[in-house]
DNA sequence: CTGAAAGCGCTAACAT
DNA sequence: ATGTTAGCGCTTTCAG
């Protein structure tokens, strides 16, 4: 590998000298930093990361935490997209990213030690479970961090407007003539309680009465539970005239079981996802969602984190909320 | 940050003797190993990896280059469970992951580039564009790859076996008594090549007799464009009996473009994907489709690049093929 | 405008 | 069994 010493060599310079040059912001005659800059072209020389680092303390690597009881987060399409929107922002920037995690072969590290063992400059979290006393440890370093989904105090965080999801759908459905409106939520995180609250007071506004029975806990992402929920509420004596699912992906757990029931999808009862993932428009009848704006939350999380890290002076904790919009497919009837 | 220094002056050792401890292996006597360690953990000791790095030249850390036109590669379930599990073998043999790019922001680095810049110990390569001459040239470099679903010469390789893949789903095919197969093929890529020459030798094999009007050139993951090539082929004078498409994701623009026709699926015509994709499970009828390891790819990756990093000496080029298998569904019909 | 020298945290000969 | 020392590649005072 070629570096900064062979340079100098070759210009007739010192290590010193050819420092400055490539990094330009310097005293130096801008004759000599042309020189440099064109010798260490011609030499391929590449900067050595580490060795930088171990002098200005910058390492230029975000740490992603993305942690999920079943360690498959990157197939969430909604994590995925996220993910892959902070890796385009972060290099844009001349950032990469490393994956914070519990690094078994190592002695088995927290997610604090992992961030200090990688120097990470700051830290990215999107987890499911904001209670974990290692995430907890990790935002009250001082690491720089923003957390996706949910809020510390005093921390800079990007949320999915939830609020203004369910409050949109809610409206839709009203519109749309629905007064028996089931609800099947997510596991208990922050966002399903925003969702519920947003759910209840949306419902409150419409004069829609809640029905207790109509309201099912169920879980994210997995098919089979929505697809319970859905048993259930088809069972019920006065059945609702829409089910409104925690996401696209369980949402289809529950079409199964509609469609065993000899139901007709919107004829007979409507749905609506939560996501807007893809396929969500690929299906046919295309289906009725709040669509979230992932890559957004994605951008703006690396956005924030790299302000806070570059301008550790300036920058203050931030709340970011990111919009999305209703996606009013077809799986919702207009009713009476 | 408490460092081997703090340490050394806590245990009253030098500098030498706690780093020799820390690492276990050495001839310092058991207790002074014992107490070291100990010592270190009450102080939170985490070692930084990038001084560890500079003198070592190690820095426990896999490059992954997931290249792709769109540059969406993690929405793609097959690369995003490929590089779940990448990540999830490399950490547990102490390893983080780092993807390639080309660095925007620092001077454009190329894929070797970068490589170097971070000190990678070796790159995992996962591209729809190996004919890249970065990519070439990351490949001939001196550092350690291992390639996904292409071969170079002399590097190791790990392949999903695209050749047994559309062997099994002709064989099927034919069973159920299908001679008149359209094949809809993806991108030219060598995954593609592999499958066509498949295709061609399978029907052979099964008497089956081609006609170039049921093959289609198409795209994957676009489901317009196999929604696209399937209208052309419902048009045909001589419809065929099944479709093959590249994958099963556009399959789905297949679906609704067959039913547009008013057709039923597989009553009036049969389909077939690939990947194996859980939404594959979940649609009504359960798609007929090979199903990917991708999982076990991603697992035999990392450990083959980890083995060439660890062991450069006895660790041989290879070429690792990992077999899926049929999922029968229900997306194709018997007929006479 | 350019150079000398120190040092970031760590490991690995080579002493002792 | 433990310590001394040099140095990995880089940046950054401080001198000249």
């Amino acid at each position: 590998m070629v570096k900064i010493k062979d340079i100098a060599e070759s210009c007739g310079l010192s290590i010193a000298s050819v420092s400055k040059a490539l990094s330009g912001k310097s005293d130096l005659s801008q004759k000599t930093i042309e020189y440099v800059q064109q010798v260490a072209k011609e030499m391929g020389y590449v900067p050595n990361a580490s060795a930088r680092l171990l002098k200005t303390n910058r390492s230029y690597n975000i740490g992603v935490l993305f942690v999920d009881k079943t360690s498959s987060g990157l197939e969430h399409e909604y994590f995925s997209t996220i993910l892959n929107s902070i890796k385009d922002e972060a290099e844009k920037n001349g950032y990469d990213i490393t994956f914070i995690s519990h690094h078994f072969s190592n002695n088995n590290l927290t997610f604090y030690e992992h961030a200090k063992y990688r120097n990470v400059d700051g830290v990215i979290i999107a987890s499911v479970d904001f209670k974990d006393p290692e995430v907890i440890k990790l935002v009250d370093s001082s690491l720089p961090t923003v957390t996706i989904d949910y809020d510390f105090n005093d921390k800079s965080s990007v949320d999915s407007d939830n609020v203004q999801g369910i409050q949109d759908i809610i409206s839709y459905l009203v519109e749309n003539g629905h007064k028996k409106i089931a609800f099947i939520q997510g596991d208990d995180t922050s966002v399903t309680q925003k969702r519920v609250t947003s759910f209840y007071r949306a419902c409150a506004i419409h004069n829609v009465p809640v029905k207790e029975e109509y309201i099912k806990q169920g879980a994210y992402h997995i098919p089979q539970v929505s697809g319970k929920a859905t048993r259930e509420l088809l069972e019920l004596p006065d059945r609702p005239t829409v089910i409104m699912y925690p996401d696209d992906y369980s949402l289809l757990g529950g079409i199964t079981e509609i469609e065993k029931h000899g139901l007709r999808i919107p004829e007979d009862i409507s749905i609506v996802g939560y996501d807007g993932i893809k396929l969500s428009r690929l299906l046919r009848p295309v289906l009725t969602t709040y669509v979230q704006n992932s890559s957004e939350i994605g951008i703006q999380a690396a956005r924030k984190l790299i302000d806070l890290i570059e301008n550790p002076k300036t920058s203050l904790p931030e709340r970011i909320s990111v919009k999305g919009y209703m996606q009013k497919g077809e799986t919702v009837k207009k009713i009476n």
